[in-house]
DNA sequence: CTCGACTCCTGTTAGC
DNA sequence: TGCTAACAGGAGTCGA
C-alpha cells in the first residue's frame, strides 16, 4: 500500500505537472475532500493556477501552485496516481489490481490536456487545502539517528507503533515497519524505550537501508519479509514459524527466533 | 498530553 | 454457484 516510498514516487510522477495550468477540476466525492472543503471552494482555489513545484512530506504529497495554496493529496492504501494517463505505480499491494474510472475520486486537468488523478477504490485517500504539515513528524528518509532517539526512541508503547505514528517520524507504513524490525532483530512489541544503544543504532541503520531498497525496487511490496507476511509463513532468515498478532493496532508479522 | 480502542472506507478472498 | 463475513491499513476521533 502506499508508505513514504509510494508517495516519493508519485510526487516523482507529480514532477510531470510543474509549469502546467489547471484548467479544470474534477471533484465527484464530497467524502473525498477533507477539512471541511466543498468542490466549490476548491475549484475557486486551483483553476487557472500553474503548478510551481512539488514536495512529500511522510504520507502526503504536496502541489505548490501559482497563488501560493499548496494542494495535499493522500492515498490512504488504495489509491493510486495517474499522470497523463499513466499510473505512477501499476502494482499496489492490498489494492484492486484493476483500474476502474469510476474510482476516480479527484482530477486536475491541465491546458495542454493532460491531467493528474487519483484513482482510489477504497476512498481512504483524500483532498486538503494549505494542510497543516507540523502535525507530521520528521521524515523517515532524512531522520536521523538523534531524530529517532528523541522521537520513537521514549516510551513504554511497543516499538512498532512509534515506528507509525506519523507525528514522530513521518512515512513509516505497515510494511516498513515490519521489515525493518524483522531485519533489525527487535520484537515490535518491545517498548520504544526500551532498546539499547547498539539496538537503536540497528533499527537506524536498517529504516535508512529499507528505505533505499524499497525505492530502488519501486515499492513497499518488495521486502524480503513480504512473502512470508502470510497465516502460516516461515521467517526467510531461519526457517522459524513467524509470530502473527497485532501490535500497535495493525497486523504484524515478526520472527520469534531472531526478533527479541 | 498520552494512548488504546473504535470507526470509516470497499474490493477481494476464504469458507460454507 | 452464490452468498456472507472477515480482512486489509491509513488516519481521525473519543474517552480514560
Amino acid at each position: 500500500m502506499p508508505e513514504g516510498i509510494e508517495i516519493e514516487l508519485y510526487r516523482l510522477a507529480a514532477e510531470r505537472a510543474v509549469g502546467r495550468t489547471i484548467t479544470a477540476v474534477h471533484a465527484p466525492d464530497d467524502w473525498f475532500l477533507k477539512g471541511g472543503l466543498t468542490a466549490r471552494e476548491l475549484t475557486g482555489a486551483l483553476l487557472g493556477q500553474r503548478v510551481e513545484g512539488t514536495r512529500r512530506r511522510g504520507k502526503l504529497l504536496l502541489l505548490d501552485l501559482s497563488n501560493g495554496v499548496h494542494l495535499g493529496l493522500r492515498f490512504g492504501m488504495t489509491g493510486r496516481l495517474i499522470v497523463d494517463h499513466e499510473a505512477a505505480i501499476e502494482y499496489l499491494e492490498y489494492s484492486s489490481q484493476r483500474s476502474d474510472p469510476a474510482w476516480d475520486r479527484f482530477g486536475l486537468t491541465f491546458a495542454d490536456g493532460g491531467h493528474l488523478l487519483i484513482r482510489d477504490p477504497r476512498r481512504l485517500g483524500g483532498v486538503l487545502l494549505d494542510p497543516d504539515e507540523d502535525t507530521l513528524g520528521v521524515d523517515a528518509f532524512g531522520a536521523t539517528l538523534a531524530d529517532l532517539r528523541r522521537r520513537v526512541f521514549v516510551g513504554d508503547v511497543a516499538l512498532k507503533a512509534r515506528l507509525l505514528d506519523q507525528a514522530r517520524v513521518a512515512g513509516v507504513g505497515n510494511l516498513i515497519a515490519d521489515e525493518v524490525l524483522w531485519r533489525a532483530g527487535i520484537d515490535p512489541a518491545r517498548a520504544a524505550g526500551s532498546l539499547t544503544d547498539t539496538e537503536q543504532r540497528r533499527v537506524h541503520r536498517q529504516l535508512r537501508a529499507v528505505l533505499g531498497d524499497f525505492l530502488r525496487d519501486g515499492g513497499s511490496h518488495t521486502g524480503r519479509l513480504m512473502p512470508a507476511r502470510v497465516r502460516g509463513g516461515r521467517c526467510p532468515k531461519d526457517g522459524a514459524e513467524l509470530l502473527r498478532r497485532q501490535v500497535g493496532g495493525r497486523t504484524t508479522y515478526s520472527c520469534p527466533v531472531h526478533q527479541h
